[in-house]
DNA sequence: GGACATAAGCTAACGCCCGTAAGTTTAGGA
DNA sequence: TCCTAAACTTACGGGCGTTAGCTTATGTCC
């Protein structure tokens, strides 16, 4: 178990009118102790502060309570997932068939990279309940949708193209295939090893999409 | 919150040689927990000790820590899982599309009555890391597979009756179809409520049990 | 039917980590 | 110089897991 960081030098105080920087670096302090600690119970209001090497409360002026903090990683991370399916797609040239694998696999490579961030992103762990008055529900049901939205529209452009067997649902038919595909990254981001195939994610994609 | 159960009447003592009721006790206690709270976290060692009205220490005969608690609760849950899908492909009757919608969808609703289970059952938290001794890989690996076999019999009897396109890999088509059903009932156990269509559980398994 | 061995469970206590409140220090900039 | 943003120190109360040792009821055997 390696907590103890301690930077020797304690750590320079921001300049004035640049302490919001500091919020980067709590936010960053919890992604670390995620992706170490492999668990979301390692991130505490208390080892985030050591972590980002300050007082526990000095968080407070930039978050209301833990669970924010969970919620401003996983805001990032969604951002970051978006940009990375993103560009999955637009590298992968106009071949909506191409497109459409590019960017579910650049979903599961996500997954498979990240796995407790994943976790934290879909495993609904990080609201403690409902009774968490610092997080909206705008706030978490804004949370996939512009990532989604990529998914729909790779699909959809494959049921233009022809490719694909579109039924008069877009919406659901992607629904459908993320679905296959969370429950693939969900699995291997909670499991030391899955078991089945290895081409399991392209068989998933291939049925879900109606592939023809 | 409801957390105050006090039984007034302290609570009966075992009659010797029953001393291992206490144990089905325990687990009946984390697992009503589970079911309230919503929230793994609220089961604790002392928690459950509170519940079950007895002193946190007299868990310790039964369980090793709190990890092998959930391990039992889980294991529990897994077996009343497979009876339930048994029991519905036994009800569908002879046909073998039936009965393949039968277990599946049993699968569903078993995550939407009990999501709580669900997610410890397959969300993959309630083991603490790896350095966990009183829990063996073997024990986690055996887990669902009995279930698992359900659901291989009946996608084979679809294909055999040439019922779905079966590929050669019989087991890896399970897997998938696994995968999907999984996604959903995982996405149901976590957020309140889940977008897209309300037959995207016919929709996944018709696209994944390949049927015609 | 009373002694007594022992299974079943309890009380007390330790040390740890947690979240959070109150008041204080320090350094950047006008 | 001195204001004040930025961050710190100290402290409280509480929950947790776990250890050590004690109590009590139950079934047995004389």
């Amino acid at each position: 178990m390696v907590t103890a960081v301690t930077n020797t030098e304690p750590r320079r105080r921001n300049r004035r009118g640049e302490g919001g920087k500091l919020r980067d670096e709590i936010i960053a302090a919890a992604l670390a102790l995620l992706d170490e600690g492999g668990d979301e119970r390692a991130v505490t209001l208390r080892s985030v502060a050591r972590k980002a090497g300050i007082a526990a409360p000095s968080i407070y002026p930039h978050f209301a309570d833990q669970p924010s903090i969970m919620l401003a990683v996983v805001q990032q991370e969604m951002d970051a997932l978006t940009t990375v399916l993103r560009e999955a797609g637009d590298n992968a040239g106009p071949d909506a068939r191409a497109r459409l694998f590019a960017v579910c696999n650049a979903y599961l490579d996500f997954a498979k990279l990240h796995p407790q961030r994943y976790r934290i992103m879909f495993g609904g762990l990080w609201t403690p309940s409902v009774d968490v008055t610092s997080i909206t529900d705008a706030d978490l049901e804004s949370l996939g949708v512009e990532a989604f939205t990529l998914l729909v529209d790779v699909l959809g452009a494959c049921v233009e193209e022809g490719i694909a067997h579109g039924s008069d649902d877009l919406f659901g038919d992607a629904v459908a295939l993320w679905l296959g595909l969370h429950g693939l990254a969900h699995q291997r981001a909670v499991v030391r090893k899955m078991p089945g195939p290895a081409d399991v994610g392209d068989r998933l994609i291939t049925a879900l999409a109606h592939l023809k």
